[in-house]
DNA sequence: GATGAATGAGGGTTCATTCAT
DNA sequence: TATGAATGAACCCTCATTCAT
């Protein structure tokens, strides 16, 4: 079998269990419930991945390396001021809700579960997207729009509480089928948020 | 055994409960680590709790049911204004950090963690919480101190989300022996989030 | 359950270890095949013994344990010349193909299987053993009736060599209901053994 | 492919699967580990061997072969009385233990292991063995050099298991880098068991 | 109530074997 | 022939839960 074949192998399994951990949780979910959605079987995972724990790692560096790539292209081509990139950044991550349910899901549950990813394993990724919010706060507070007495970091991890939970939030409502206007609460939460870091 | 007694052991099973779950996580903890910690059989956690998820439910009521009331208790004895409040509110969360590592990193983790909390359970504790957050706000909005065009919810859950992640990043921090000056982070949080809420 | 109850089930266990093992083999064997035989759930096995291998091991003391103390007892109370205890040992060693025909077939199996055994375990006991075979060798080289330019240590070897292979023979035999007359097998092995290391 | 090259390629997984089966023992040993040391695909041993099972019968075949041709050529253009014939059969075989170690530790310790062998198996080229050395053995009993009223087969028997067990033992030692007398040893055991078969 | 030995369903993982290339 | 990715049956072991004492 080819390169390529195993690479997309690969990847499905990754994408069937971007679902199923969604829907049953990382622990719930069985092995086996991924290879079926994966359309493999369960010993092919293991050609993949070391074990149960290594495919959420993996799962979460590649769903990172997908928010942190799309983030950044988007940010890098739109340009403007720090306070409408810090919009823009806001909106991205709460469409997830609706564009990418699995995902906001999986990110919004799955992230603090785990003694691995938040003790052991560390989370280079998670830092990394939290670098980009911290790279738009800091340029703000180096050009004067914002506020420069705040603590980056504080107001970073702040920042990333408040559009975690919201996003939570959404994609809650969004599964239950609720109406969700993503627009406006993207609105609002960088409303409120710009309103605290933006200098008078 | 006396009433009293079987109260007592319900109380040092959810206190080991809390230890334990916060050490290791829900799904990772055994119940007989549990029992071992509080100093029980293992049968005998049975004779208080249906099973393990509901050890977990009630440990969550339970502790949540302390937060409340010992926010609600703090706030109505403060009186002030709603910005003081709120800063006071602030500071109670983040506080725990210090004062209740193991509750903090239970609270922090183990809330989103099961879909039994997040979906079937409905975590009317969790709701209550809010609650309180939400009092304020609207309070403020009621008094024309903030500002009244936006959504209560959102902003309620913003600042929840702000508040957790900035716990659970003070309580990583304190469990890994760093310095964390949790009076300038919350005075940092109160800055931020009253700005952002806050009537010009 | 008591103390005594407890030995109880993992002399069982043992007992149905024993009977299973010389029926199928260790590998081929299953530790569900050993808890049926012994009429207890296969996780009780895992009360009283770490995992297969060390249910293998503790078998393996359990039985040479016995074998060791009734031969010594035997020794002990017989008296006699050294010669006449030889073909005694020689005696008691091969009667276990008819008397303890499932111990006679997991020793001459097992015994040299696994690399646990042979090379990690070290196996003392199976070095016990020898030491009493060396014993008589040692006792009658010491009072002339043996010849004394022998190495006791490859003379030993060589005799434990003879009835082992005799032993499996003869248990082989009886397993597929062929008359099996051990007395004369015993006395024909302890003239041809004899006849070597006897001093002319 | 040529015909000369399949063989070849029989023939080297077969030295493949001694060296293996001789470090790892047969069940705990890999297919995959086989190929590997063989340098071919596991799917290759398919097309040579039935199953792992096949593997390890033709593999015993194929160096008990080896044996007792070596075995039968070298006692063949000997010539000499029955006792120096059977002095050279147990040099022959204690040589391995230096010579072909893998040989010595596959044969002594996986002869006995599987019931496939022992049992189902029947395992001619064993016998086979064992009647070159009965034929020694009745030859010296024709020629009245050897006690004629041993029974020959309880003597064969029992001299394997003495010959197979110095080997073991001996093999043991060198693997461990110890020194090994073999020629010793050798002289030592054809002493002891000629004095117990020679006549007076 | 309290115990903890016993249970046994269930799941992660391995690995002999197959078969499309 | 040869390959090695894929398969999936099988098995060891765990651990939440029960219940006789």
């Amino acid at each position: 079998m080819s390169r390529e074949k195993s690479v997309d192998k690969r990847q499905r399994i990754l994408d069937a269990a971007l679902r199923v951990f969604a829907e049953r949780g990382f622990y719930t979910a069985r092995v086996s419930e991924v290879a079926r959605a994966a359309g493999v079987a369960d010993g092919t995972i293991y050609l993949y991945f070391q074990n149960k724990d290594d495919l959420l790692i993996k799962l979460f560096e590649d769903r990172m390396d997908f928010l942190i790539r799309r983030l950044n292209e988007d940010l890098a081509e739109m340009g403007g001021t720090c306070a409408e990139r810090f919009g823009r950044l806001v909106h991205l991550h709460l469409v997830l809700s609706t564009e990418a349910t699995d995902l906001a899901e999986f990110i919004t549950v799955e992230l603090r579960q785990s003694q691995k990813f938040i003790k052991e394993y560390g989370n280079p990724r998670f830092q990394e997207y939290l670098s980009i919010i911290r790279g738009i706060i800091e340029e703000g507070q180096g050009d004067g729009s914002f506020r420069p007495e705040l603590d980056a970091r504080t107001v970073v991890r702040a920042i990333f509480g408040a559009l975690d939970e919201a996003l939570l939030a959404l994609t809650l409502a969004h599964r239950r089928g609720r109406e969700v206007d993503v627009a406006r609460a993207a609105s609002d939460l960088a409303t409120l948020l710009l309103g605290g870091i933006r200098a008078d």
